[in-house]
DNA sequence: ATAAAATAGAACGGAAGCGAAACAAAGCAG
DNA sequence: CTGCTTTGTTTCGCTTCCGTTCTATTTTAT
């Protein structure tokens, strides 16, 4: 089975969602750094700055920024991978999981809004 | 009929929806920005700055700034109101529409690539 | 051991967002 | 007409993001 969304349900669930978002004032993360944090928490680890930039096809400057910034809102964790010591290996964390938590909260509050 | 998406579907399709906008190097607005520009299109005209300060419940701005660049984008159009011209009508362009035409397909797209 | 490659981060200048406050223009009330 | 209110914009100082380029560290190849 397949979610059937058309493009109208699309655009009230889009607005819907970021209306909840903006009204809650949750800390403003850009597109990209919302596809970062959800690669980080929707996909199989490990994460690596070279990866998350090839999989969202930005340069690496950008993941790292998006992982300091992240990093002091405490969303995600840094850590150095033992085997290869050029790599850092990105980690989820309680808050980022309480994020998306409520994230997931809003969407879903949003799609139940809408009528068909 | 309500759509019903569950927390882990929500965050999903977000992801999904992002990571497309992001690929596609579609021209990055804010949450803010979106919100105006859905609330814009989805809600009964008249738009005025002040109403939308009021119905996203932040300063007027906020919706200046965003006005001056969605505008730059020709997303949105700006008109004074020959009734009370303090107002300033905001209006809709074609260009805005397609905007919204691909994002509603983006997230259409995305919601049928869930499996449930 | 030395050179080359790979990885992440730092530095730079520029663009754009933010909140708070001040401002100009238009309408309204007396 | 003279103030007062409303509306939208501008300005200020600050922060954060961007792409590009350069650097430091670590690993690999010869």
């Amino acid at each position: 089975m397949t979610m059937d969304l058309d493009e109208s349900q699309s655009l009230h669930l889009w607005h819907n969602a970021a209306m909840a978002q903006v009204l809650d004032n949750v800390p403003d993360l850009t597109l990209r750094q919302t596809a970062i944090l959800l690669t980080i928490y929707l996909q199989r680890p490990p994460h690596t700055v070279r990866g998350l930039a090839a999989a969202l096809n930005v340069t690496k400057p950008v993941i790292t920024r998006a992982l300091d910034t992240m990093g002091m809102m405490k969303l995600v964790a840094r850590k150095r991978d033992p085997v290869d010591r050029r790599n850092v290996i990105i980690q989820r964390t309680v808050e980022g999981s309480l994020y998306l938590e409520k994230l997931a909260d809003i969407i879903s509050k949003s799609a139940g809004d809408l009528k068909s």
